[in-house]
DNA sequence: GCATACTCATATCACTTGCAACGATATCAG
DNA sequence: CTGATATCGTTGCAAGTGATATGAGTATGC
């Protein structure tokens, strides 16, 4: 009969810690303002990289092109973010940030920072090697 | 006005690692068996510990209550485990593992070792410090 | 002993999710 | 040009989610 630990097995542990750090995270910033992880991504890479497509964000940031559409339009209707048609090539959105979409952002930055150097605390030494050995795990192995 | 890369954002690297973890583990045991991640965690505790309670899973296995007796129906009507009420107390159920039960563990653990074999190869070196690093970042801040 | 507060598992609610299908636009072969 | 094929963003749908309510069972205080 086979032995087998659960808490001992790697992916079950990733998923732990992603799920609680993520969980305190957001709390954060659903506490002061009213918004959800992919909204934050979306809000975070136009601030990063100016008017892009909803398909460019969906490549950088690992999210579903649905759940990239649906986070856009919410963030539209709270007048974060505007969305106009590409002239170049009608299927493309062009998203920018509105001036209440960077002002948004200047508050969250902060505590995102904030928050992270906290995490570094409690991870002590080596945190470049954990970062090294945690992004080496993307590589596909098909 | 603030820079943020969320590339670099230690939240967000350790939620797109899990997930894609999490994935390609997923994909193995949903191509062969028919299952999902909590039936997997559901079916592995009970493995491990023998006849246990909703809550004792729920509090092993990191997993909302409902998620832990969803999971068990779905279980319970596949025809891996049973559930009977404790004579103790009769609030609590007893849930077991059936036969099938065991028989889908033993198909499943190879696997899983197998699965997390490939991954300490990808990881490379200092994997122990690694997983005491993801640890550490457990510990309650309240 | 009996009312009250608590605990366990499930049911229900509003919401999110991934996937597939869709309409609109763009590209390409002939 | 024109028909076939591909790509973009949105939407419909079935399934899953966490929070809360519910109902049955147990423990506690007086």
């Amino acid at each position: 009969m086979s032995q087998f630990s659960l808490d001992d097995f790697l992916p079950y542990q990733l998923a732990v810690v992603s799920a609680r750090v993520s969980r305190e995270f957001s709390q954060i910033y659903a506490e002061h303002f009213d918004m959800s992880v992919p909204e934050w991504r979306v809000l975070v890479h136009l601030h990063n990289a100016g008017p892009v497509s909803i398909r460019e964000i969906q490549a950088r940031v690992d999210m579903d092109k649905s759940k990239v559409s649906r986070a856009a339009s919410r963030l539209e209707k709270a007048g974060f973010l505007t969305k106009e048609t590409n002239a170049d090539d009608r299927r493309l959105l062009k998203l920018g940030l509105t001036e209440q979409g960077y002002a948004r952002m200047e508050q969250i930055i902060p505590l995102a920072n904030k928050f992270e150097q906290e995490l570094l605390e409690r991870m002590g030494a080596d945190t470049d090697g954990f970062r090294e050995t945690l992004l080496k795990l993307l590589k596909d192995n098909t």
